[in-house]
DNA sequence: CCCAAATTGAGTAGTACTACTCATTCCAAT
DNA sequence: ATTGGAATGAGTAGTACTACTCAATTTGGG
C-alpha cells in the first residue's frame, strides 16, 4: 500500500491534539514524525529537513499555517502541506488552495480522513474534507464570488493589511493612527480604499470581515 | 469505586465528539447513556428521565447549555450538570456556576478530566478544568470584576437582551429598530442603558462584548 | 388597585466613521 | 529619467452612534 517510508511533520500548538494526530499517523509506519508547537519551528523544520508531508494547524502562535504556505510558495521545497482547521470559513480554504496547499481538513472529521489524506497527498494528489466540499456547494457560498474575494484580499498592500489586522483587534481609527504614527485621515483613506477593493459598504462590514477572516491578514 | 450504576446524558451537536465522550464514559460501566444532538432534546430527556449526570455542550443548536441550566434552576430536578466547551471565556464559566452547574470542562482537556469529573459530580462535588482554574487566576481576569459583570448581565431586561443578541449578529441600530418595530431612538436609549449597566464606553465596546459573549444573551 | 420597573420615544450636542474628491511625496521597475 | 503604484494627508458633506437629559405609556407583582 505504502511503497516508501514517509517522513512527516505535525504542527499544532496543542499537545493533546498533536498526540492524537501522531497516534493516528503512526498507523502509516512512517520513517519519522517531526513535531512543532508553533509556526516558526514548523517553517524551520520544513526548510531544514524537508519532510514528505506536513500536517499543519491553520491557527498557531507565531506564523499561521497560511503564513507558512505563502512563505514556501515557489520556494522549490518539495514538502506537501495539508492544512488542519476547526474553522469552516471558506475564505481560508480558497486562500490555502491558491497558496499551494495539497490538503484541507476540518478537525472535526480529521480522525476519519487523516490517513487517507496523507496517502493521497504523498502520491501527488489533493484531499479536501467532504464536509467542507458540501459547504462549498451550499447556497451560503458562491464559489466564484469567494475566489474573487480572495484575489481582492491578495491585492491589498502592506499598509492596508496592517490596518485590517488592527481592525480585527477592535481598534478604532484613532487608535490605529496612534499606533502607526499616522493622521486619522490617512487611516480613513486606507479604510476607504480597502472597502473599495473588497466591495464593502456600511458601518460594520469592514470590521466584521477583518474579525471573521483575521488569519488572512 | 462506583457503588451504583450511574445514568448519563451526553448532549452535543457533533456526532464524532459525542461518540468520543460516550466511549470514554463507558469505562464507568454506567446504567444507561442517553444522547441528545440539540438543546431541546437534552432538556426533554432531563425532564422526563432525570439522569444522574448530564454532560452538555455549551454551544448547541436550539437551547444552549446555559439556557438549559437556567431553565432547570430551582426546578427540583436532581440531574447534576457538567458543561463542556471549547471556549476559554471566563464569563461563561461564572454564568454557568451561578446558574447551578456542578462541573465545567474545556474540550481540549476533557479526555483527561471527564471520568473524574463525572465521578466527583455524581458524589455531590464540583469539578473545574485545571486549565480554566489557571486562567481564572491569571492577570487577564479579575475574579471579582467578572462576578460583578455577570450580575450586571443577569440584571439586563428582556428588551435589552434582545438587542444584545441582535448586536452579536452585527446588526446596526437602524436594522434592529426595523426588526423590533421600534424607533431608532428607542434602540439608542436601550443601548445607552446597557452600556451603563455593564459600565462600558466607546464606539465598539458593546458590539465587541455582545459578539464575544453571545451565549450569555 | 397601585407602584415600580420596563418600554417606548425625543432634544441636543458631540464624536466616529463613510463617501466622495483632490494633492503631495516616495519608491521601485521599465 | 520617467512613470505608476503606494503611502500620506486634507476638504466637505452626510450618516451612525454616544452621552447626557427628560417624559409618556405599559405592564407585572404585591
Amino acid at each position: 500500500m505504502t511503497p516508501d517510508k514517509i517522513s512527516l511533520l505535525i504542527a499544532d500548538d496543542h499537545p493533546l491534539f498533536r498526540a492524537g494526530v501522531k497516534q493516528t499517523l503512526e498507523k502509516l509506519e512512517p520513517a519519522e514524525i517531526y513535531e512543532a508547537e508553533d509556526g516558526d519551528k514548523a517553517l524551520q523544520i520544513i526548510r531544514e529537513i524537508e519532510p514528505d508531508v506536513a500536517v499543519i494547524d491553520l491557527r498557531m502562535p507565531g506564523k499561521t499555517g497560511l503564513d507558512i504556505l505563502s512563505e514556501l510558495y515557489n520556494s522549490g521545497i518539495a514538502t506537501r502541506i495539508i492544512l488542519l482547521t476547526m474553522h469552516k470559513n471558506v475564505n481560508y480554504f480558497y486562500k490555502a488552495i491558491s497558496d499551494g496547499a495539497k490538503g484541507y481538513l476540518l478537525k472535526e472529521t480529521a480522525v476519519h480522513d487523516l490517513i487517507e489524506a496523507v496517502k493521497i497527498v504523498y502520491h501527488g494528489g489533493t484531499f479536501i474534507s467532504s464536509r467542507l466540499k458540501a459547504l462549498l456547494k451550499s447556497e451560503k457560498s458562491d464559489e466564484f464570488q469567494n475566489k474573487l474575494l480572495i484575489d481582492s484580499v491578495n491585492s491589498l498592500t502592506s499598509a492596508e493589511r496592517q490596518i485590517m489586522k488592527l481592525l480585527s483587534e477592535w481598534k478604532t481609527n484613532c487608535e490605529i493612527a496612534d499606533i502607526l504614527f499616522n493622521s486619522v485621515r490617512t487611516i480613513e483613506n486606507h479604510r476607504a480604499n480597502i472597502s473599495d477593493k473588497l466591495n464593502m459598504h456600511g458601518v460594520h462590514s469592514l470590521v466584521q470581515f477583518a474579525i471573521e477572516n483575521r488569519e488572512l491578514f
